[in-house]
DNA sequence: TGCAAATCCTGTAGTCGATGTAGAGTCAAG
DNA sequence: CTTGACTCTACATCGACTACAGGATTTGCA
C-alpha cells in the first residue's frame, strides 16, 4: 500500500502521515526500488489509533505514551488509566473556563442592543474599563480554545 | 514611562508588549536618546483594551478590528456587535464539541475500571477499535481546547 | 508510443500568540 | 567604579500541522 492509499484509508493527509513519521508516532515504513514507502495493514492499525487518539484531543505526546503500552503488553495499565483521568481533567477544565468565558461576553454584548456611533458603543465601553474581569488564563493550557 | 513599568502596570510581559508594538495593535512608542521607548497613560489605556480582548480568547485580528472602530468613533458599531456575536458563537461551539469529547472520554475511561496488564486493558482496546466515532473537528478553530 | 496528469520524494517555510535566548548598550545604587 | 537591573534588536522555539518548491516516478488515455 502506498502512501496515497493509506492516507484514503484512513482520512489522514498525506502530509500528516510522513510528519507523523517523522515525530516517531508510526514506524518508518520500508521502501521500494523506487523509494516510495510501502504501508502494511499493521501501519494502517497504528495509524489510526493515533488518529482516534488526536480525534479525542490528546497531544502527541500523550499518544506516544499510549503507544508505549501497547508496545509492551504485558506492562501494568494502571498509568494509561492515569493518563486518560487527566486528559478528562485538562477536558473538563477547559469546559469551565469557556462557559465563565460565554457568560463574560454576553454581560458585555448586552451593553449594545441597538447599533449606534461607535463612541457610545456600549461593547467598545466595556472593554475600555475593567468591568469584565476575567480570571487570567494560565499560561500553558492544553486543550485549544475556540479559533 | 518605561516599557518595566507599563508592564507591572498592565500585567503584561515586556516581550508580549514589544510583540504587539511590532503587530500594530498598540502604536509605536517615541523613543528618548538611549533608543528606549517612551510611554504615555494612552499606551496604558490602549494596552489595557488589548489584554482585556485576549482575556476574552479574542484573536489578534478580532482586535485589530475594534481597535478600528475605538479610532474611527463616529462610525456605526453593528459591526460591532457582529463581531462580537459571532465570538460568542465560537465559544458555544467549542462548548459543545469539548462536552461532545468529555462525553467519548468518559465511555472509553469505564472500559478500564482495574489496572490489569496492557493486553487486556479496555482502553488500549477501545481506542483501537472505531467503537470512539468522534466527530472529526473543523480544520480551522477558533478558540483552543485544553493543551 | 507519447505525453500529460497524478502521485511520490525531500526540504523548507508559514501558521498563531506569544516566550525565551544571545549579545550588546544604558542606567542607578553602593 | 563596579555590580546588577533594565533596555535594545534579532532570532529561535513551541504544537500540530499545512503548504509550498522542485524534482522523480507512475498511471491513464489517445
Amino acid at each position: 500500500m502506498r502512501i496515497g492509499h493509506l492516507a484514503q484509508a484512513t482520512g489522514t493527509p498525506v502530509e500528516t502521515i510522513r510528519y507523523y513519521e517523522r515525530e516517531g508516532l508510526i514506524p518508518a515504513a520500508r521502501r521500494g526500488d523506487n523509494n516510495y514507502r510501502q504501508y502494511t495493514a499493521a501501519h494502517a492499525d497504528r495509524l489510526a489509533f493515533v488518529r482516534q487518539c488526536r480525534n479525542l484531543d490528546m497531544t502527541l505526546d500523550e499518544i506516544r505514551s499510549l503507544l508505549r503500552f501497547k508496545d509492551a503488553p504485558s506492562e501494568d495499565c494502571g498509568a494509561v488509566d492515569a493518563l486518560l483521568d487527566a486528559h478528562i481533567g485538562h477536558v473538563a477544565q477547559r469546559i469551565r473556563e469557556l462557559k465563565a468565558l460565554q457568560g463574560h461576553l454576553k454581560v458585555l454584548r448586552a451593553q449594545c442592543s441597538v447599533p449606534r456611533a461607535a463612541t457610545g458603543c456600549g461593547i467598545l465601553n466595556g472593554l475600555d474599563s475593567a468591568a469584565v474581569a476575567v480570571a487570567k488564563l494560565p499560561p500553558h493550557r492544553h486543550i485549544r480554545g475556540a479559533h
